[in-house]
DNA sequence: TGCTAATTGAGAATCATTATTATTTAATAC
DNA sequence: GTATTAAATAATAATGATTCTCAATTAGCA
């Protein structure tokens, strides 16, 4: 696992804003998680680290890291957001029963990507794929 | 514009459902619609033709109609759901600003569609594709 | 035409999120 | 190091979309 504290710090340095110990310990939490987890369980899980973190505290720091682009906000559909630091071109791939969620990444989505937003044109910001499919959990 | 209530008619039979005016000027509205208007939209709406429905039948109907599979409910990063009559694999072009939709269909999106199902395989109930647009009005 | 379960309408309740504000703190200058 | 100051945080209230509850109504069937 690299040091993403770096490549966090330089940004916030970038857009003037300052570097909390809030801002680091979420941003390294998202960047060592792979399960897409809620505000509600970024908070719950933090305070291990942080014990005096406010939720408001949790829920504006995840959208200002979304804001400098180095996670992604995914509204799913039982109302809450998710958080992903894997800010890359990618599938999400979504249970519709327990609302799990894991990345796929394949060559196919690559090229459909390069291609897709060529045909598109103009001045795109971004791109959200989904999948919905039982995980192998829920299957049984 | 072809009839739509025959399709829903069916499928609601089929389910067991009844065929109430509500679900039937619900769907027909959404069918004539491109705009993919959220809940509050649709209850504003259609009060011209059913003066005495109520949002919690609005909420509940689209529900129903996407449960049956003949909507898709959206749900966008400004919080609400928008509803799309359009059921058939497309991207949904979304612009950050207004979060105005329109729907884009290729081959493209077609062809990935097939490889990438195939890909991940196993019960695939669905998908969502979005591209992040800002619009012409909001360009400006 | 009457029966019955499903649906509707009205309003209360919920849940995730956002706003407010006093307090604290990171960053900069001295 | 210490003072300054604007930004960030913590606590809590407020919001807004949606869901729930339940009595009244209605579609579908006998």
């Amino acid at each position: 696992m690299h040091q993403p504290d770096e490549e966090l710090v330089s940004i916030l340095h970038k857009k003037g804003l300052k570097v909390t110990p809030q801002r680091l310990a979420i941003f390294r939490y998202l960047a060592n998680n792979e399960s897409h987890p809620s505000a509600e369980k970024v908070y719950s899980d933090i305070k291990g680290e942080l014990p005096t973190i406010s939720q408001g505290t949790v829920y504006k720091t995840l959208s200002t890291l979304a804001d400098i682009g180095v996670i992604t906000e995914l509204k799913i559909n039982n109302g809450q957001s998710r958080y992903d630091s894997n800010t890359s071109v990618h599938v999400n791939v979504i249970c519709p029963r327990c609302n799990n969620i894991t990345d796929y990444q394949s060559e196919t989505i690559i090229k459909f990507w390069k291609k897709l937003s060529k045909e598109i044109g103009g001045k795109i910001s971004g791109q959200r794929f989904d999948v919905y499919k039982e995980c192998s959990t829920c299957e049984k």
